[in-house]
DNA sequence: ATGAAAGCGCTAACAA
DNA sequence: TTGTTAGCGCTTTCAT
């Protein structure tokens, strides 16, 4: 493979005038220009990023680390990171933790040793590991989706509160009186923050009300698995929500093998916006993620951080939409007591 | 950042002793190793792979290129593809070519400036810029999924014709005469092969068959208004056979928006196997690809390739497998005329 | 078993 | 405007 040396001596010219070439840096006679360019062509040349980093000190590579780059959420968002990182020249270094604290720390390692820029971190929980190991080396770190409470960092993320506490209002409004949350699992922030959403509301609607909460886990087919043993011991819920796309999953698989009727026995209301979720029968009633603009958001946000920003940690929640569709329709009896106001969502609206 | 010389001296030993240590390429003294690692731990050093890899001139990184990581299919690919590479100390850098061949040869150019030792390329058509390329770098290169008909390089694939022919018989055996196969473009050699598995058995069949061939393009949007378009026009037909997970998801859509009951009015089946596939109603037939051992197979061929092995070109088609749900389930009206041999699959399995 | 020194491909400082 | 030279962090001779 070609060096700069080789495009040099066939050009005629040294290695730093096909660098400027190149890179754009200085300006070089026309005539060199195109004898470089020439050389270039017949040669195949494609630049050492490597090298080049190693000796200029600056990095066109950015870490990316999520949860488990096969599940839809982080796949999309991954995929708006790549698009805009190669509009601002950099590539993507993507790995995934599995979901595991310890693989996250040994992957977080592994991004440090290409140097990245900046780091992008999806977190697997709250243990976050990422934070000191980045502050340690220097690397500017923004954490997305999983955030802690108190971020002394950068943070994009979502209102789970508010949005949860809509999506609660909505179920009372529709009748429904003994409410199932089923998070993945509690030691995940965004699941806590979501559950005392759901908590807010149904304590505003009074006594009539009841809620449970149960965790599905991390995978669809064991939550089905928890939920069915959960669905055949009464008393039956007749409102489901689930807390992510991948428990969503599960609960659709649930209901499916436990004969109740969708919305008319129970109400179902999910996270995530897929494509699929429309075509499920009923179609699925959702919470709709901006992962886009979190995405975009995050890399900004680093791309600030890597340009010399050294302003205070920034915080960031984006609004979810609520997606109703027919799944979380009304129940077989008209509502008892329908609710017009839901102080629970006023309240989260108002603290955002 | 600390460096190795840093390390060097907080050990008192020369850098290349610490480098002996980290990579335990020669042996060293127990009393320096426990030094260096104790420099190593208190520094907080981690190695610099991308100077490594230049001096040594030995690659840990091995280059992944698929039309785009949004779709569950590639992400899936890559998925395993990332576990297995870093089972063998390789770190993956992903990029999509968004299924347009300028990018996927600008996104390969990409590649090659960080000098992988490897590339995984899952190519958006047939134009494949990538093959000359990789031989002019001189780097080993696996193609995978859409691959070439006549190939000259390492492919792995799967059993289209085979498969599809199988897909066909199972239809037409239900009872179904005027069948649709939808493709998302006939310039990818994959949809093209799954047309002629599907026109084999239609051909088998004799008269009584029909069969027409629409390509959806390659959105699941897109794809549901080319189809309801088609729906809406007589003469309907009695069977829908989806070429990828793209259109599958269009003909869901399109067949909710259209009235027509699956299976009755139209049987229903749809290829790769997502598990929200079987919460649709009815749950949905298709063909199962095997995508981890695909991923495993191409990957275990690069590392076959890295290793030195310069024997001719293998090309591997592997099986799918048909998962008969209810949506391709029996028609309306039992069949006229059930088909009990299908020897176009007979051929196909014969010649693979 | 260890260290000194060269050099991978590139860019940045310095010289001309 | 161009070339020369040094050196990024590392591994690998080669010498001890």
């Amino acid at each position: 493979m070609p060096s700069i040396r080789t495009v040099a001596q066939r050009a005629g010219v040294s290695t730093a005038t096909v660098s400027n070439v190149l890179n754009a840096r200085r300006s070089v006679a026309p005539e060199l220009v195109s004898r470089v360019r020439s050389a270039v062509a017949e040669l195949g040349y494609i630049t050492d990023l490597g090298a080049a980093r190693l000796r200029s000190r600056r990095s066109t590579i950015a870490g990316v680390l999520v949860p488990d780059i096969a599940n839809n959420f982080f796949a999309t968002f991954v995929s708006v990171l790549e698009k805009a990182a190669r509009r601002d020249g950099y590539d993507l270094l993507i790995v995934s933790s599995s979901d595991d604290p310890l693989q996250e720390e040994a992957q977080l390692r592994t991004l440090l040793t290409w140097r990245p820029a900046g780091l992008i971190i999806l977190p697997c929980d709250d243990s976050l590991p990422a934070r000191s190991i980045a502050a340690a080396a220097g690397v500017p770190l923004v954490t997305a989706d999983r955030i802690p409470d108190a971020p002394e960092m950068d943070t994009i993320g979502v209102d789970n509160r508010v949005v949860a506490a809509e999506v609660t209002c909505h179920l009372i409004a529709g009748g429904r009186r003994r409410i199932l949350a089923c998070a993945s699992l509690l030691s995940i922030n965004n699941m806590r923050e979501r559950c005392d959403g759901v908590a807010a509301a149904v304590r505003d609607a009074g006594a009539g009300v009841e809620l449970e909460v149960i965790e599905g886990g991390l995978t669809a087919a064991g939550c089905r698995d928890r939920l069915i043993d959960r669905l055949t011991t009464p008393p039956t819920p007749d409102a489901l929500f689930m807390l992510n796309n991948i428990v969503t999953l599960g609960g659709l698989e649930a209901l499916a093998a436990s004969g109740l009727a969708v919305p008319q026995d129970v109400a179902l209301v999910g996270f995530d916006d897929a494509e699929w979720m429309r075509v499920v029968s009923p179609p699925l009633t959702t919470v709709r993620q901006p992962i886009e603009e979190m995405a975009l958001a995050a890399w900004e946000r680093l791309m600030a951080r890597v340009g010399g920003d050294i302003s205070p940690p920034h915080g960031v929640r984006l609004a979810c939409t609520l997606q109703i569709r027919q799944s979380s329709g009304p129940a077989q009896l008209p509502p008892e007591r329908p609710l017009v106001r839901c102080p629970a969502l006023e309240a989260a609206v108002r603290a955002s």
